[in-house]
DNA sequence: GTCTATACGAAGATAGAC
DNA sequence: GTCTATCTTCGTATAGAC
């Protein structure tokens, strides 16, 4: 790391991922990409000699590692207030939005793993990351290790799926209604 | 509906519901979508004069349309049948296709609402609708209203998460492990 | 080394031939 | 009424001017 990040890169990653969690990987293009981070289009394929798929897999894993920061810290506080903090994440993206930004990890696992299944094995990463953090911290509470794997599984993919259907239904009643679900659960969990 | 639906119209909703579930909405060509059904570019806008967005909206409701059918059914049995048979569902889905199909639904929930909410709002009436199913089906034997409701919403939004997750991570692995979980609540929830 | 201008293909949609 | 051929726009990517 000698060479410090241009600071227009990482623009142009958190643009994308900015744009890729609204419209999906399909429809967003790099032009759009470049001219939101006010670079020229040309900058793109010098900072991103793969094209549109390296640029696709950094924004996703930048999007990744951001949740993943938030969910360590609150994780820390117990199982309970980390499952707060990664429902209250996506709620505020929702409502913050007017419900036209989701998440995208899920939107590029939702589309086709053509050629570029690079961007897909990132998401498939993320995934596995999120739910080892959640099952690490349900098992240092006391959960069985099963239990624990299980309901991390839950966690994420509930709340994946509910961002979704919130988008569609224009209304957080999803995310909402699997909150109460996974409270109940994550706290019987550590009690046991 | 004097008019008798022409086959190949129905082939066109069909295999735009099965492209849209492989590669998403924005991915999904008219173009490609005729040349599969056989049928020549110009009669996709001859039977869907309002062009893509009306093509892919009845996709969207074919396909979520197909599953309520085999949800109703299986439901009859009760609500832990509907449940396995949801996410056998899903499961063949996935594995049948090397985990290149997901759910169209979700595709479409995960893109751009840019200008087209029209397919957006399908995808939300067809969230509800598998919703209320299993709510109803939950409440008939026995399970809490709230609790029903949104048991019926975890259910929906983890399988439907969990496809995508497993789309990501090419295993079943996160739909298994979902279901393990759903079918212990689900069996609880219609016990109490 | 950065950026402008362009090549090339494919998308959605339609006009007009059969 | 069905389909072919085309119009226009926008995508990725690059070649070459500053």
């Amino acid at each position: 790391m000698a060479e410090p990040t241009p600071p227009s890169r990482q623009q142009l990653v958190a643009g994308a991922a900015d744009m890729i969690r609204r419209r999906g990987l399909n429809a967003t293009s790099i032009r759009e990409v470049a001219k939101h981070a006010g670079t020229p289009l040309g900058s793109t394929y010098h900072y991103f000699p793969g094209g549109k798929g390296q640029l696709a897999g950094e924004a996703v894993r930048f999007a990744g590692d951001t949740v993943a920061k938030v969910l360590a810290k609150r994780l820390r506080a117990g199982p309970v207030d980390g499952l707060r903090a990664f429902l209250a994440l996506w709620r505020e993206i929702l409502t913050g939005t007017g419900f036209r930004a989701g998440c995208p990890v899920l939107a590029v696992s939702v589309e086709e793993p053509a050629d570029d299944d690079a961007v897909l094995a990132v998401a498939a990463e993320v995934f596995t990351g999120w739910e080892d953090q959640l099952a690490a911290a349900l098992r240092e509470h006391g959960a069985e290790p099963v239990e624990a794997g299980q309901l991390a599984t839950l966690v994420v993919t509930a709340t994946e799926g509910a961002v979704a259907v919130c988008r569609a239904q224009r209304a957080t009643r999803a995310l909402d209604r699997v909150a109460a679900q996974l409270e109940k659960l994550v706290a019987a969990a550590v009690e046991g």
